[in-house]
DNA sequence: TCCATCAATC
């Protein structure tokens, strides 16, 4: 009998559900095996396989209504629901299925405990998982490496540590290809690119299987610290394994030649690529957003000629670019195109948004943006308190961070930079202080340099130099040179040559190569008339060889990009420019300030 | 019916 006959008999004597009935009108593959359908099984294989394929298609509620639908559901069909809602990426639903079955008394197995410890991950849910995992021993689901490397998985996306995965991973007697790359995959994920690779080299001393998925993790770990030799190394073992036709594996290797600042021959091996994606395009947009922006917008621009759609995260890129270049227009041309693709909602796009307004000069487009956002993470606050600190707007930072605290969203390290780096450009000592020791007392983050550089330099633009000297002293940790560095700013500012000189010499013992560093300090014994010291500074200055890039600013009028340096005399418009400056300068000492005459100084060496 | 890899925001 054929098939064609076989459901049109089925659908006879034993109608489909709607559900059924629905999908077979618009499949183009007729399901055949339907030979033993009258029996009740045989129909909840069917059920179980249509809404499989409906999640396959995206199509979940329809895969839920037909599981609603059906009169028997056995283990098989609650752990396709399961695993269905949590490749979808619902993965709070694929948890309430699990709770619901185990409800009903039906008996999970190890196919369902690994597909819930897929949804317990993706909600980053370590009492989930835990419960799960309690549930497996409890009903005698061990041994079973799917069990064992889903576990894994969980628990280092979960955790803080890697100690519960690696515990699994010992327990594993037999372990596979997958228990080694989870390994790898949850110390690089975690921002330990060193034990990732540690666990690889471990991997090919066991002589364990390598594949396309541990070549490219292992060449994410590399990217990640930044270690182009080991990539290269591992660049080299996938031509010898043949796994060059690998799309991950060839974008892993572009990513990593970025990330290491080998950006021509991340450019060499994209354009050698017989077989690109978009996750090849992005890679090279990112990669060159960081260090060549407007590389990126000329990548940016043949990609769609390719025949490839950019998505959010090519946009984020670019968005960004726009940022570092402070090219307001095109920033706002590039919202255009991502309202028109309705990506607006987005999360990491809008935030790249309020960072690129901030960075152009439009504060209050950030706050259009970030106003507008129905739903705020750490960074989204975070963005919009670093513009607004950077447009001096000091107590609106304070305010912001209050409302974050409110909302639920715990402050991280660098939020607190944020906040101090606000308080110290907006003049509010006391309440930075207040922020300061919250931090440490209230959240327990420890401060790291650059923290303390921040509230040095907060307590020396008040001109509290003293005070600034003794946190430095009070530092649990030795100061680095930018610690020092704004101590010695601040002594300047408020001219105090002798602990200048401290911390000059501080600066220059641990990073010689500073060449402002030497011209401050020569410029604190010119003001003290001892030009014996000066004249010694100056010829170490000059032996070290090094000159100090101009500093260059740029600024966009009209749709037309104005450059200048220090000393400009050239350019067409630099009449103007010395015009404002000037009308600055009457403004400010009409105001009742006065230059430094230590920065005029600096100014006429042109440094 | 089930597991692992590559691209984005402060």
């Amino acid at each position: 009998m054929s098939s064609k006959r076989l459901l049109s008999s089925t659908a006879r004597f034993r109608p489909f559900p709607p559900m059924i009935k629905n999908y077979l009108d618009c499949s183009q593959n007729t399901p055949i095996q339907l030979n033993t359908a009258y029996a009740p099984k045989a129909s909840s294989f069917l059920a179980t396989d249509l809404i499989k394929s409906y999640f396959e298609k995206g199509l979940i509620r329809e895969a839920r209504s037909l599981f609603d639908e059906m009169p028997d559901r056995d283990v098989v069909a609650w752990t396709t629901m399961i695993a269905g809602y949590a490749s979808c990426n619902e993965h709070a639903y694929a948890w309430g299925m699990f709770c619901n079955m185990v409800r009903s008394e039906m008996n999970p197995d190890e196919f369902t405990v690994s597909s819930v410890l897929k949804a317990c991950k993706g909600m980053k849910s370590l009492s989930c998982g835990v419960l799960v995992h309690g549930f497996a021993i409890k009903h005698g689901i061990q041994g079973f490496i799917y069990v064992d490397n889903a576990l894994m998985d969980m628990y280092a996306t979960c955790c803080a540590s890697m100690r519960d995965a690696c515990m699994v991973f010992r327990g594993i007697e037999l372990k596979n290809p997958v228990s080694w790359t989870t390994l790898i995959a949850g110390y690089t994920h975690g921002g330990n690119g060193h034990h990732g690779l540690q666990v690889f080299r471990q991997m090919l001393l066991e002589e364990a299987e390598s594949n396309p998925y541990s070549f490219s993790i292992a060449i994410r770990a590399c990217a990640s610290i930044g270690c182009q030799n080991y990539g290269k190394q591992i660049h080299t073992a996938v031509i010898k394994h043949g796994c060059e036709s690998s799309l991950p594996v060839m974008n892993s290797i572009v990513d990593m030649y970025c990330r290491c600042g080998c950006l021509s021959e991340a450019n060499q091996y994209f354009h050698e690529m017989t077989q690109k994606d978009l996750i090849t395009w992005n890679t090279l947009i990112a990669g060159y957003e960081k260090s060549d922006s407007s590389e990126s917008f000329f990548i940016f621009s043949q990609m769609e000629s390719n025949g490839f759609r950019p998505d959010c995260i090519t946009f984020t890129s670019v968005i960004a670019a726009c940022a570092n270049l402070a090219v307001l227009s095109c920033g706002q041309l590039i919202h255009g195109g991502i309202i028109c693709r309705g990506l607006e909602g987005d999360l990491a796009l809008a935030n790249a948004l309020i960072d690129m307004y901030a960075k152009c000069g439009s504060i209050a487009d950030s706050c259009k943006v970030f106003t507008e956002l129905s739903c705020k993470n750490l960074v989204s606050w975070t963005s919009m308190m670093i513009g607004y600190g950077a447009h001096g707007y000091g107590r609106e930072v304070i305010e912001l961070f209050d409302d974050m605290v409110e909302s639920g969203i715990k402050p991280d390290q660098i939020v607190f930079m944020a906040v101090l780096s606000a308080c110290s450009h907006a003049g509010l000592v006391d309440q930075g202080l207040r922020y300061f020791n919250s931090m440490m007392d209230d959240y327990n983050i420890k401060p790291d340099h650059e923290i303390y550089g921040c509230v040095v330099d907060m307590l020396g633009r008040a001109g509290r130099v003293e005070e600034a000297y003794r946190l430095i002293q009070s530092m649990p940790f030795t100061p680095n040179e930018s610690v020092w560095g704004a101590l010695l700013g601040a002594c300047k500012a408020h001219c105090l040559p002798n602990l200048g000189k401290l911390a000059a010499q501080k600066v220059l013992d641990l990073r010689p190569q500073l060449v402002g560093t030497y011209v401050m300090l020569s410029n604190l014994y010119a003001a003290e008339g001892k030009w014996g010291e000066f004249a010694r500074v100056r010829k170490l200055m000059k032996g070290t060889e090094i000159k100090k890039e101009v500093g260059r600013s740029w600024i966009e009028v009209r749709n037309e990009v104005y450059s200048f340096a220090v000393r400009d005399k050239a350019g067409p418009h630099i009449g103007w420019v010395y015009g404002v400056l000037e009308w600055l300068i009457q403004h400010m000492n009409e105001a009742g300030y006065a230059p430094l005459d230590c920065l005029t100084h600096d100014l006429e060496d042109g440094t």
